[in-house]
This record gives structure tokens, C-alpha cells and sequence, in this order.
DNA sequence: CGAATTGGTCAGTTTGCCTTACGACATGAT
DNA sequence: ATCATGTCGTAAGGCAAACTGACCAATTCG
């Protein structure tokens, strides 16, 4: 047995991530269209993480979804048309502007988060209580040291 | 302590797996990027996952990859316009075509899978073998059990 | 103060995907 | 054997979500 064949044997981790999250953003995304929120797309679903946009600026946003503000800015403009949101003077600087949710807003939010949880849950049923907490414990810990090594 | 409070701190699996998997790709499209490829995209990255490209079918890899025909064929033809791919007609059936892999190709494949293994060997280190091992076992549990529940 | 930076917007473009339609070939039922 | 039905690949056109570049207004810093 040649070293290679070990190495063939091991699977991408890469890939093991990216299928197990496309399964969970899909449930998300079925979820909250399900719910009926049929005039918002899954880009727009994707700003409802951590933390909140409420209270938040633009520029923010950006950053935290590594993505311009421009692109942000769109998809900010049409929840806005859509009723989700309003953007708000912001006193302390007069060239900011603040993200508030309206009520549906925080509805959505909310719808979002829950699918969310329940994704998390429909992972502990499958995987058993054992496992699950050692992959989240995992993947916690592989995240914060990728982003503490940037 | 109420058990909201508890819910709270509980991390969205679907995060942590994103961001894990960003991570990885963003590794992966660096590594093939500094190699040289400045003639395709992510988007043709992303074609060379497993199994190898070379001997398959348009339609097979449309299925693989979750998105229509016709969009395989645009990437395809990029591809094969810049060398790494040729498109030949399948005896079998004469509908039919099959994807065969250059040189230039081949090596391509090559520099992508080197870069995923470079990926897991990283994560390896960050996790220390115990863990990195509990973690590919976790997700590669879980990544069976939801292709089972489909 | 003046210069450089930052927050947001406008305009225009590219990319990667989609839908619809189609022609060539394959296949299964009658 | 033929004919309806389905499949493989392609073409044409459209759209959403990202991008770059240019810009103004406000802020901050030397």
C-alpha cells in the first residue's frame, strides 16, 4: 500500500464543509421562502447574520460580508422598497447612514434565525448529542484560529 | 439562566460552516492563482472537483454541480478556448460529447487537489491530529447522512 | 486651515447563472 | 418499422448580484 493511496482515501475537507453548509443555507432558504417571504432572494437573506443589521451602517455590512458597498447598497435599497428596512440619518455623522428593521423586519430576522436553529437540531438528531458537540466544538475552534491567523 | 439565554450562545452551525469552507476556497483560488492561472475563474476552479473532470459528460457534471447544461457549456467553452479541455464526440452516442483533459489541463487538476491537500494539512496542524480527525468523521458523517436523507 | 480619508451614491460593466427553444440522436411501445 | 417520447448538447436572450470608476459631502488629522 503506497502512501498515495492513503492520500486518495482522504477526503477534502473543503469539500465536506461546502456540502454539509449548502445543505444547511438550503434549508434556511426553503424555510424562509416557505414562511412566504417570496419577494426577497437568497442574497438577501445572506445579511440577516450575526450581528443584527439593525443599528448598523452600510460600511459595516460590507466588511462583514467581504463584499463593496455598492453591491450593499442594492441589496440594501431593495429591502428598503420591499418594506423590511429604513436607513436613518445618523446625527453623530451627518454623511452616515443607520440601518433600522421595521417590524417585518424583525420578523424576517427572526424567521431567518429560527431556520437557522433548526438546522442546528436537524444536525444534533442526525449526528447524535455526542458528535454534534464535538463538531461544533471543532469547527468553532478551526474558525477562531482562522481568523485569529488573519 | 433561561434557556433563551443558553440558545443564545449556541453558534449557528451553518456560520461556522461557512466560514470554514471560505476559508478553504479563498486557499485554494490563492494557491492556484499564484501559480499562474490568471486565465480562469473561480467559477472554473470550482469544475474540478471530484471525480476528475477528464472522461466525463456535460450533463454529468451539470448534476454534479447543481446548475443547468447550459451553463456548464459557457464554462466549458472557456475552458477549452484557453487549452485545458478539449470536447469530443462519444462514439456510443452520437449525441453525445466528452470532456478529455489536456496537458495543460492535467495539470491544472493537479494544482487545484495539491492546494485542498495543502488546505487539510493546515487545518491538520491548526486542530492537532485528534481533533482534526474527530472533525473530518464528524463532517463526513453528517455529509453522508444528508445525502441519505435525500 | 488645508489635505487626506471616509460614508454613501450614481453610472456603467461583467459574470455566472437562468429560461425558452431547438435540432440531432436514442429508445421503447405498439 | 415507425413514431412518440425522452435525452444530449447548443443557441439566444435575460437577469441578479457582484464589480470598477467617478463623485460629493462630511469628517479627521497634520
Amino acid at each position: 500500500m503506497s502512501t498515495e493511496s492513503l492520500n486518495d482515501r482522504t477526503p477534502f475537507l473543503g469539500a465536506l464543509m461546502r456540502h454539509s453548509w449548502q445543505w444547511v443555507w438550503a434549508q434556511i432558504i426553503a424555510g424562509v421562502t416557505a414562511a412566504g417571504y417570496d419577494d426577497i432572494t437568497a442574497a438577501h437573506i445572506g445579511m440577516f447574520r450575526h450581528p443584527s443589521l439593525d443599528g448598523h451602517r452600510p460600511t459595516e455590512l460590507a466588511d462583514q460580508l467581504q463584499i463593496t458597498k455598492q453591491s450593499v447598497n442594492d441589496l440594501l435599497g431593495h429591502l428598503e422598497r420591499a418594506g423590511y428596512i429604513t436607513r436613518q440619518p445618523e446625527p453623530a455623522d451627518k454623511r452616515a447612514r443607520v440601518i433600522r428593521l421595521t417590524a417585518k423586519g424583525h420578523r424576517l430576522e427572526q424567521t431567518v434565525r429560527d431556520h437557522a436553529q433548526a438546522a442546528n437540531r436537524q444536525i444534533e438528531e442526525l449526528l447524535g448529542t455526542r458528535r454534534y458537540t464535538q463538531l461544533v466544538n471543532g469547527l468553532q475552534e478551526l474558525s477562531d484560529k482562522i481568523t485569529a491567523n488573519s
